[in-house]
DNA sequence: CCTGAGCGT
């Protein structure tokens, strides 16, 4: 379960990510990646919650919402590609 | 690596 936080100013914190959501629930994790070239945040994030009824309430109330002067976008993010199968424990789906 | 699309080690 993780939910996609996107037009975030380049100036937000996973804390204050988690803040705001923790407003509609718990929020289990913050995550904001980068760009694997530049190593620059690309505006955008992830927020995994501890129910998913929870991040639906956050969604429902922070998508298209003002925040930090951006229109704060919020939906389900999509299923993320298990990439920890390279080594050991991964995807053992062998033919 | 300094910017504006939107989905990640």
């Amino acid at each position: 379960m993780s939910v996609y936080v996107g037009n975030l100013s380049y100036e937000v914190t996973p804390e204050d990510l988690t803040q705001v959501f923790a407003e509609y629930g718990s929020v289990k994790r913050v995550q904001i990646p980068t760009d694997r070239e530049t190593g620059r945040v690309r505006g955008f994030a992830f927020v995994e919650m501890s129910s998913e009824e929870e991040e639906t309430a956050a969604i429902e109330a922070l998508d298209g919402a003002e925040w930090m002067g951006r229109g704060l976008k919020v939906n389900k993010a999509k299923p993320k590609e298990d990439r920890g199968g390279g080594g050991g424990g991964g995807r053992r789906g062998r033919y």
